[in-house]
DNA sequence: TGAAAATATCAAGGATTTTTGATACGTCAA
DNA sequence: TTGACGTATCAAAAATCCTTGATATTTTCA
């Protein structure tokens, strides 16, 4: 069994977390139709150079993106697999079961 | 056509920072079966009772829960439709087309 | 009526995140 | 080489979020 460094709670709110600001979800809609040049997003959002740089960090520790270097310029892609795990760890935390199971009385009581 | 308070975005924003802290991330978890009242809540999470009462207020602001007084106790449940609105907007996120698909080369030219 | 229970709210403090401006680093081209 | 460019990193300030303990509110029960 694989070592399991954090919880999967942890990474869940991880990855929630790194989607939890617009100027990130702005960056994920660029990166969505192939990889961009840090240059680039750079035009089309108006961020400073270092805040784009500090959501690209954090959209890259949380695995959202991968990087790439080549000369002088930074390329980002979005990685898929996160887009499965979120969608699993949503699927996880949906209602489950008929609506409105009623546990009144069941406590309390 | 509706009003549009906030931006996609804004709302994407707040329900992924709703869905972005370890301790929510339980409460939903606790809620998955079904309406819960908050004592029992308090039973399993070892939450002070003011901690509890703040972490399903901000799920309540989010829309992620919906909750119901009855007598002195209070019952939160799930809201499944924020659970699709979730998934649509993931869906949205996602990666397009084929993948690695280059941009590489068409800008800093 | 009065006390106790269940919950919400509030204010203060601490912790974490985000922004900003400065600086550092690698790369390219003159 | 030297200088400009693209990007990352850093430190400090600003903003936001979370926790805690106190208090308020509503409801129930003796």
């Amino acid at each position: 069994m694989p070592t399991q460094t954090v919880s999967d709670t942890a990474r869940a709110a991880q990855i929630f977390q790194a989607l939890s600001d617009e100027t990130r979800l702005e960056i994920i809609a660029m990166l969505e139709s192939g990889e961009r040049c840090v240059c680039e997003l750079q035009d089309s959002l108006d961020a400073a150079q270092s805040r784009l740089s500090f959501h690209l960090r954090v959209l890259k520790e949380a695995g959202i993106v991968t990087d790439r270097r080549e000369g002088r310029w930074s390329y980002y892609e979005l990685n898929r697999e996160v887009f499965d795990d979120a969608e699993a760890i949503l699927k996880d935390l949906r209602p489950r079961g008929r609506r409105g199971a009623s546990r009144a009385g069941e406590c309390c009581g």
